[in-house]
DNA sequence: CTGAAAGCGCTTACAG
DNA sequence: CTGAAAGCGCTTACAG
């Protein structure tokens, strides 16, 4: 190998063309598959390219093109790392690449200004698009980008500005079916775990869990509901203080994995968790392995990319309709913590 | 808010300039920070950019400047989806971001055909560097690139063409010393479950295995090594398989997390899983919260990332020094599942 | 401190 | 079927 620590300049149009024997118009028909190119010329610029190793600037073109596409689309989630967030990555990267998309991917940590940071160099190199988890409150910059006309869609939780695409589960509807399904086994009191109260998202799933309970004539006990746990441990926390109560929940309705998760270990360490019920909104790796099993309403994540990204494809595409509101439909798996009837846990 | 629909052209500096009443060289000195500029000139500049909602046009600049940046990095890892690859993509991201770089990412599936596919991709929109995980056989496309002279870092894997950086972790040491802990606690029959023999990672995992078991003066049973086990179903069948040996193991090596997870399941399933020992390569999600509590070998993925990008980073700013092969430690984590005696699981 | 001209690699809009 | 000229939005290399 010569040496490849040195990078060499990169041979355009004008190398292939002078090689070739033809001007760079004619390289440029052929590059681009136009027709009204000679059969034989044709061969010659392939040969040059080939020879040359060739390959066109799609900065260049794109900056000359009356379309001005970029063939670029740009991803904004909260953190990469989460399993929600690269399976929602992956199926969007799938389809932008059907499309001959490539996927610029960033977290924003939850912080307004790290979003605005992001969104703002995505616009420096004019995507074409833009896929993104609005933030609770501040989703200034991403109305500004929609101002602009960058075509967008929203995954997971619906934007507070208008004529915005966004693409959301079931939230309300399954956590109620989830509620619903506690009650039929004889449950009364059931807990609810939620995250943060400004997200949309929780306040769905809370909602759900006030009408599945209604569905069932149960009044919802004030003392039952914690919100603004943030993780697992304190979700664990909670439970545990649950536990302790007077009359303690027999059910447990975590409306995040990472809140169920707490709710496990709480439960373990109790030596309940085959005792109380417990059911939690999007499901985890191995969640089928523990003891038991821990059923859960799971979110069909990669259908939620895909079809954002179909979307958004759509809108670059020329797509003019009025903004589009999708809910995917969640499931509910029973793996056994979830249907644990409330006699069990009867205590005193 | 007036029609979004509709994306307009975006202000370009010649329109900053007739603003602001300068030439576009006075707006270009502005914009970049560059020094030569009245004060009164660069303030006049800023409020007519800031009353068009002008943003620079990063490719048509890089095409213009002299180092040709993009500012952007290609990430080709196998599955995005997968927590691995997603940890490292969000260690890669958080770098790359601190140094003013965006990632563009994309999954290979293991698949050559597609992995070059993104690799020309990224070629095309003329990226600065490049984050690969290289597939077992066919290396070509990356040395491809890699002779144009693009600055890349390999990950997980060591390339098999000269010159180029690369990050992995202690596989062989730590096998070695995870397998030389259940030998000191009487483990003489360790089974060893191991992914395709063609990948590095297994291949160094084995040897790590067979010299662990050396060091403590056992000679590797044949039946006990199950290669090519690919994912947990596999995994599971190979360990009920070992179970109904004559001798069966009284400790399992699984070289890979989804083949701990498939151990798990058959040892759940027989019943055994506090009688037979296991530990696995790779952490996953709730190992904590298995009963008992699976010990691994836990790989430091972001820091993984984090050097990878800042090889790359530092290729990129001009480093010529010779190619290195960072190792970056792995540390075992024992939770429960490694430390089962063998007496216990002595059998008829 | 400021600007006119040329050019990055490509496509557009013509002309032949 | 092929090509010369102009221009996308910006920076370079000059000149003043």
């Amino acid at each position: 190998m010569d040496d490849s620590r040195t990078r060499r300049p990169e041979p355009t149009m004008r190398d292939v063309a002078a090689l070739a024997g033809v001007s760079i118009k004619t390289v440029s028909r052929a590059v681009n598959g136009e027709r009204g190119v000679g059969a034989d010329v044709a061969r010659r610029v392939a040969e040059a390219a080939a020879a040359l190793g060739y390959r066109p600037n799609l900065s260049a073109s794109s900056l000359r093109r009356a379309d001005r596409r970029s063939t670029t689309l740009g991803v904004v989630f909260e953190d990469l790392s989460n399993p929600f967030d690269s399976t929602l990555l992956r199926a969007v990267e799938a389809r932008a690449r059907e499309s001959g998309f490539l996927v610029f991917a960033g977290s924003d940590e939850d912080d307004p200004a790290r979003q605005a940071e992001i969104l703002e160099s995505l616009a420096l190199r004019r995507v074409d698009g833009l896929l993104a988890m609005p933030l609770a409150g501040h989703q200034d910059a991403l109305r500004g980008e929609r101002q602009r006309g960058v075509p967008m869609v929203l995954l997971d939780r619906p934007p507070t500005f208008p004529d915005t695409d966004c693409v959301t589960t079931t939230n309300r509807e399954s956590t109620s079916e989830a509620v619903q399904r506690l009650t039929a086994l004889g449950h009364r009191r059931i807990a609810f775990l939620g995250d943060r109260q400004e997200l949309w998202t929780h306040q769905e799933r809370h909602a759900g869990y006030v009408e599945g309970l209604a569905r069932a004539g149960v009044r919802p006990g004030r003392d039952l509901v914690r919100r603004d746990l943030r993780g697992p441990e304190a979700a664990q926390t909670a439970v545990t203080d649950l536990l302790g109560l007077p009359e303690p929940p027999t059910a447990v309705f975590a409306a995040q994995n990472l809140l169920a998760i707490g709710a496990v270990r709480a439960l373990q360490h109790a030596g309940l968790e085959h005792d109380v019920a417990l059911v939690g909104f999007d499901d985890f790796p191995v969640a089928d392995l523990l003891r038991p099993a821990v059923s859960v309403v799971q979110q069909d994540v990669s259908a939620l990319g895909r079809t954002a990204a179909d979307l958004v494809l759509a809108r670059i595409a020329g797509d003019r309709s009025p903004a589009k509101h999708v809910t995917i439909p969640a499931t509910l798996v029973p793996r056994g913590s979830g249907e644990v009837p409330p006699l069990r846990s009867a205590r005193g």
